[in-house]
DNA sequence: CAATGAAGGACCC
DNA sequence: TACCAGGGTCCTTCAAGT
């Protein structure tokens, strides 16, 4: 029976990706998921979304045969030596255990649409949901029952839900929301609040679930809202834990060793979600906060990772369903797994987490997007992108911050996204092939966006310009100048320009030819040249990075991409035209959403990165070609 | 032979 | 009627350069 599963289990698969990433939510369990499922499946068959979907589907399936076909080579082989490094391990982690203090999650109930409902009461008795017919934020319980949840479109939530209510989101409410909640925490926060510390903790009398019980009253009261709350050892069984008793509840789970392995033992691996405290967010819904022996740190915001739809999947393919089964089959996934994958089971195998509130603050990247109704005209493209590129161009403004790698996203109508990211000192180093634009070739989006990232102090950025260019770039590589160039002009308060650009000096009038465009300028002074140079670095036509170097991996079936960059405040402003038919012969990755970010608050996290790559690489191989 | 950049995914809310 | 978001983080794989 094990070899016939074929349409079957494919059409299964699909029907729980369809589903979507949150169905097994509060509320949701009443449902009847082979029922929505069905629904949701007619309703989207033959969209692009769903014919994306199937492709990723089978990208998944495909991954998780070949990983079979290793298991089953794996089945046979003596895992002995294997098992006593794996249990070695496992007693090793054990011993970093810290049952010391409770580590407690309280998490809004629905909050979107709980808001809304405190402000409409007449709501509250009905299906309701917070978004638009084109995506839903949140759903109510009563909506819920119907299956309908956050992160559907709205218009597949009327179908399995037709009187349903749907109210636009009010994010200026909620975070407004978010504030009197969060002045709540911190009246309970020593560092915040001393004073009135005393008043509500050091009554020793009380338990620990008496405070976290009172804190939630007191959102209710101030708020009339409801949060649930998850008490435990640290901070990935206290997100879990705040799960069970939702809404308005919350649940303890002692500090007790066996406890906390009986615990997790039934719990089925797609309710691991790890709850690691990052930057401040102010308009989240999480707060967590530490009772540390009569204190309570409160921290806001959060980094969640989890098991998703895909790791659920592969790891049922390797006959683990609950977290107690990691320990069964702890052989098989040390040998398929990558040590950092291998490494995170165990530690929910045990119940381990971080217990640190490393509010190690600083932010990675930035990044602005924006779904469309699909464009296809080329100054459409052009003026969309630079709506986001002005808006990105504010926000880095707003947190001061400037950037070193952009990374532009683009959706086709087709559902497929590509990514093309350059750091400027490299690609202004590098100096690219420029491309003679070909063809017109109209491509249609669906969505475009920019992301900015690898922030760089401004120390950094004086040696970034043009002496380095000039440099390192061989006059040779630099070819034809972009037909655009007077296009879009530079932008006039570029700091990032300022900042990179070092002036030329010239001391003659003379011919002159330019690095970047290398057209020859005839009889020019200092600063025309100059502003030429201006001019050539803010907009570049590159011979698309798709051609270059991605020809290699990815098969193009036509001419490609005029790509233009243009210099706009902090940020650059690209903007391509791709062949719309990428197919992509990349396989996906492995098990993951295994990230808690331990212990260490920020060692180089490239490096770490870097190195458990290699690590992973030469581990892997040398264990599954073991002879 | 480590370090790095780029692209693509998985996951969370 | 309407036809699948936007903001982040981390992990993995590839490829190329010294």
């Amino acid at each position: 029976m094990e070899s016939s599963k074929t349409t079957e289990d494919h059409t299964r698969s699909l029907l729980t990706r369809l589903a979507g990433p949150s169905t097994n939510k509060a509320g949701l369990q009443s449902v009847d998921k082979e029922k929505v499922n069905k629904i949701i499946y007619e309703v989207s068959k033959g969209s692009a979304f769903f014919e994306n979907e199937v492709k990723r589907d089978a990208a998944v399936t495909e991954k998780i045969n070949s990983m079979l076909s290793n298991y089953e080579k794996i089945k046979t082989q003596d895992l002995t030596a294997d098992l006593v490094i794996v249990d070695t391990q496992l007693i090793e982690l054990d011993q970093t255990r810290d049952l010391s203090q409770h580590i407690c999650h309280i998490d809004m109930d629905a909050f979107y649409a709980s808001v809304e409902e405190r402000d409409r009461p007449e709501l509250k008795s009905k299906p309701m949901a917070v978004g638009s017919l084109g995506m839903l934020t949140t759903a109510n319980y009563e909506a819920r029952k119907y299956g309908v949840r956050s992160a559907m479109p709205g218009y597949i939530a009327m179908r399995l839900c037709p009187q349903l209510i749907i109210v636009p989101n009010d994010f200026a409410k909620y975070t407004e929301v978010s504030g009197q909640i969060r002045r709540i925490f911190e009246k309970y926060d020593p560092d915040f609040s001393p004073m009135s510390l005393d008043e509500y903790v050091s009554t020793s009398e009380l338990t620990v679930e008496a405070v976290i019980e009172q804190i939630r009253d007191e959102i209710f009261r101030e708020t009339g809202l409801t949060a649930s709350a998850g008490i435990a050892a640290n901070k990935m069984l206290a997100k879990i834990c705040s799960d069970i008793n939702k809404p308005n509840g919350q649940y303890l789970l002692p500090n007790d060793r066996y406890a906390i392995m009986e615990f997790i033992a039934k719990l089925p691996v797609r309710k691991v979600s790890v709850f690691a405290l990052k930057h401040e967010t102010v308009c989240k819904s999480s707060v967590a906060s530490r009772l540390l022996t009569g204190q309570i740190y409160i921290v806001l915001g959060y980094d969640i990772s989890g098991i998703g739809r895909v790791t659920e999947r592969i790891l049922e393919a390797l006959e683990v369903k609950t977290c107690g089964d990691i320990y069964t089959q702890r052989g098989i996934l040390y040998k398929l797994l990558s040590p950092i994958n291998f490494g995170f089971l165990l530690r929910v195998y045990l119940g381990i987490g971080s217990t640190k509130i490393e509010s190690d603050g600083a932010r990675k990247s930035i990044s602005v997007e924006r779904t469309f109704s699909t464009l296809s005209k080329e100054e459409d493209l052009y003026n969309k992108l630079k709506e986001i590129a002005m808006k990105l161009a504010d926000d880095l403004k707003e947190e001061n911050l400037k950037c070193k790698t952009i990374t532009i996203k683009l959706k086709m109508p087709s559902f497929q996204t590509v990514t093309r990211s350059k750091t400027i000192c490299r690609y202004i180093q590098t100096g690219h092939d420029i491309f003679k634009y070909d063809a017109e070739l109209p491509v249609s989006l669906r969505l475009m966006g920019l992301r900015a990232s690898s922030f760089i102090s401004s120390d950094d950025t004086q040696n970034m310009g043009l002496k380095r260019f000039f440099s390192s770039i061989p006059p040779s590589e630099m070819t034809s100048p972009s037909k655009k160039a007077k296009t879009y002009p530079a932008s006039q308060e570029n700091e990032l320009d300022r900042d990179g650009v070092d002036l030329i000096k010239i001391t003659t009038n003379d011919d002159y030819a330019c690095p970047v465009c290398t057209h020859v300028l005839k009889n020019i002074d200092n600063t025309q040249f100059n502003a030429h140079i201006d001019i050539c670095l803010n907009t570049v036509e590159l011979k698309t990075i798709l051609t270059t170097q991605r020809s290699a991996i990815m098969p193009f079936s036509s001419t490609v991409i005029g790509h233009e960059i243009q210099h706009l405040s902090h940020a650059y402003l690209i903007f391509l035209r791709p062949s719309t038919t990428f197919s992509s012969s990349r396989k996906s990755c492995s098990v993951s959403g295994t990230n808690e970010p331990q212990h260490s608050p920020s060692p180089k996290l490239t490096t770490a990165t870097g190195s458990s790559s290699l690590l992973n690489y030469f581990g892997n191989s040398s264990r599954q070609n073991p002879g």
